[in-house]
RNA sequence: GCCCCGGUAGCUCAGUUGGAUAGAGCAAUAGCCUUCUAAGCUAUGGGUCAGGGGUUCGAAUCCUCUCCGGGGCGCCA
């Protein structure tokens, strides 16, 4: 409705522009606001505010002379000119008539727009390590990155969502080591489980599956495995080197080929709980991208080569460092090690190097908050690579800090004390779960507590949305019992029928969708529309309270059931773009 | 010490990128079911927008300083 009413303001400006009233070098950005108050009309506009110094003139004097300029619409009934310049316009009941036939025509389409058209756009987001189950805290940058995804989508970009497979590294060789002594375990060796090994109850059932299928063939005492190894911080000893000792020590016991088979037994048997657990909370990617990926396509060399060429990095103590302080990093970072392994902020750089070159528009990241220390240098990196940095976008997700019984919840893969998301799924249900986590900007601290949502899972906001969903359902499934038809053409020829206040209300509630969605798309918040799904059923719940919609007046009693009809359309793309699902009975 | 995020009603949070009288939910109080689902509706109370200074027609919003809370600052990933 937005785009009706602006090139109605920019004719109004043009014209003043050729009268000399005002510049006619200066560009002009057209703003039109929702009033907050509907006093002030459906639109209102502070252009004469804004212009008022470039025209030397009174903002009223000028509103007033912009308002003489506008071109005849049929679109606004009304335009006035209110407190200290604003421009205020009263739109045409047939133009949200036309809107209410718009939502039902295009059905689940509506809502969608073209502004984000022939833009591609790479999403990459929950990029957990396979070391272990999702839990709690990654379900907040799943929803979040979903739903970012879904909504620049909506808005006709062209997604590719992806997941960075850390696949390569000192924390999964720690998953592979504590996998094989579990192994042992089973064996019937007995030791010391290591203090930095992962000790959740699934690093067993991989060392189980793993005796499955080899029985004791890759048994060594515990003997051998310990002999000589640096002692655990419990007793007395480091336990960095502890575990460091320990990996060498399997990997030279087992081989090659059986260490290798060993880790990609844990990476494999994680990575596809995580995947079904993401495909479970409606959470899907295009791509699944391997870390090992890119030493072994020669990405890594290849981006520290063109980083020497271009003279950015430098040899100290043996090891390779990027100068990442000529791009306004805080200090300088280690690319590769004195002992020749390449950092992960060097496959960093050849990831997002490689996302570059892939040619996406922009390049979206999410990330945890904790890592927020880490966007200058690879901003830095690319810019270094001459490419352009600016494409790239981190998000950050703030934390869910988790309460339980009052008690602030440490979360940790490595101890394996932690709330699984598969369980929050369990307990609170994929919709509510969705929803929560989506509920608040991401800037914002999420405090998330446990007992609450089980225990008053009732009172969560997505059953208040849902069920008004399953209201609107509720009512035409009433309609063959009282003898009525819906007959959708009589509704749409008999909308001016529609005058109560509340229908009023929720119609231009309705009306707001696209803009919502477009603006949560754009600035990449998806709590907006999360907003707007409440105060809509919020609208749609005291209509109904306040009125029977299965009258006898069968020219009202269509026009009311467009108007609820295309109300459970509006909620329904709407707990889609969230990932909620819309239930017809509650 | 430096960097990021936050501070708005008793609690949890919105506030349309600087607009008109700062809003919801929960909690509290008082009402509404022989009528399309009461997981609902109506009404009431509740505020030094952490604090000071600045920018301008206009500030919760932008700048600056101070205070408070969370997080981050590795040749870890």
């Amino acid at each position: 409705m937005k785009q009706q009413l602006a090139p109605l303001l920019s004719a109004a400006v043009a014209t003043l522009q050729a009268d000399g009233v005002l510049p006619a070098d200066q560009p002009v950005d057209i703003q039109l606001e929702r009033t907050r108050d509907r006093k002030h009309g459906d639109f209102a506009s502070n252009l004469a505010m804004v212009l008022c110094k470039a025209a030397r003139s009174k903002p009223r004097d000028l509103a007033e002379k912009l308002v003489a300029a506008l071109p005849e619409s049929d679109v606004v009934t009304r335009v006035e000119i209110a407190g200290p310049g604003f421009i205020n316009f009263y739109l045409a009941p047939a133009a949200y008539h036309a809107m209410l036939q718009q939502v039902l025509a295009e059905g689940e389409k509506f809502g969608r727009s073209t502004v984000g058209a022939g833009k591609s756009v790479q999403v990459e987001f929950v990029s957990a390590n396979p070391t272990g189950p999702l839990h709690v805290g990654h379900g907040r940058g799943a929803a979040y990155g979903a739903t970012v995804a879904d909504l620049l989508e909506a808005v006709g970009h062209k997604v590719h969502r992806e997941y960075y497979v850390n696949d390569a590294g000192r924390q999964m060789d720690i998953l592979a080591a504590s996998v094989y002594l579990r192994y042992l375990d089973l064996c019937g060796e007995s030791f010391t489980f290591p203090s930095n090994g992962y000790k959740g109850d699934y690093v067993w059932d991989i060392g189980a599956s793993l005796h499955r299928k080899h029985g004791d063939a890759l048994r060594h005492s515990a003997e051998d495995v310990f002999r000589d190894i640096t002692p655990d911080e419990p007793a007395g000893g480091d336990k960095e080197a502890h575990i460091d000792d320990l990996i060498a020590r399997i990997r030279s016991l087992l081989g090659e080929e059986h260490y290798r088979e060993t880790f990609d037994l844990g990476l494999d048997s994680i990575l596809e709980n995580i995947r079904h657990d993401l495909e479970e909370f409606g959470v899907c990617y295009d791509e699944w991208f391997s870390e090992r990926s890119l030493t072994e396509s020669g990405a890594v060399d290849r981006a520290l080569e063109r980083l020497k060429a271009s003279g950015h990095v430098y040899e100290k103590g043996g090891a390779l460092w990027f100068r990442s302080t000529d791009f306004g990093d805080e200090k300088d970072r280690v690319v590769v090690r004195d002992n020749g392994q390449t950092t992960y902020f060097a496959s960093d750089i050849a990831y997002h190097m490689n996302k570059l070159e892939r040619g996406y528009d922009r390049v979206i990241d999410v990330w945890g908050a904790d890592h927020h220390g880490y966007v200058p240098r690879v901003k830095a990196a690319l810019t270094a690579l001459g490419d352009d940095a600016s494409k790239l976008d981190v998000l950050l997700v703030q934390f869910a800090i988790l309460y339980r019984g009052g008690e602030k919840m440490q979360m940790s893969t490595r101890s394996g004390e932690f709330v699984t998301l598969r369980e929050l799924r369990n307990e609170v249900g994929n919709d509510a779960a969705r929803f929560f986590y989506v509920m608040r900007k991401c800037e914002q601290h999420m405090d998330f507590d446990l007992d609450l949502a089980k225990s008053q899972s009732n009172e969560n906001p997505i059953y208040y949305i849902q069920y008004a969903h399953a209201r609107v359902a509720s009512v035409f499934r009433q309609l063959p019992e009282k003898g009525f038809e819906w007959n959708a053409d009589n509704g749409a020829e008999h909308l001016d029928r529609l005058t109560e206040s509340h229908e009023d209300q929720l119609i231009v509630a309705l009306s707001r969708y696209p803009e919502v969605v477009e603006s949560a798309a754009l600035n990449h918040e998806p709590h907006m529309l999360a907003h707007y799904l409440r105060e809509l059923a919020n609208e749609f719940h005291t209509y109904y309270n306040a009125h029977q919609f299965l009258v006898d007046d069968s020219d009202l009693r269509d026009a009311r059931l467009n108007l609820i009809q295309a109300t459970r359309q509006v909620i329904a793309n709407g707990l889609g773009l969230l990932g909620v699902s819309a239930p017809d009975s509650m």
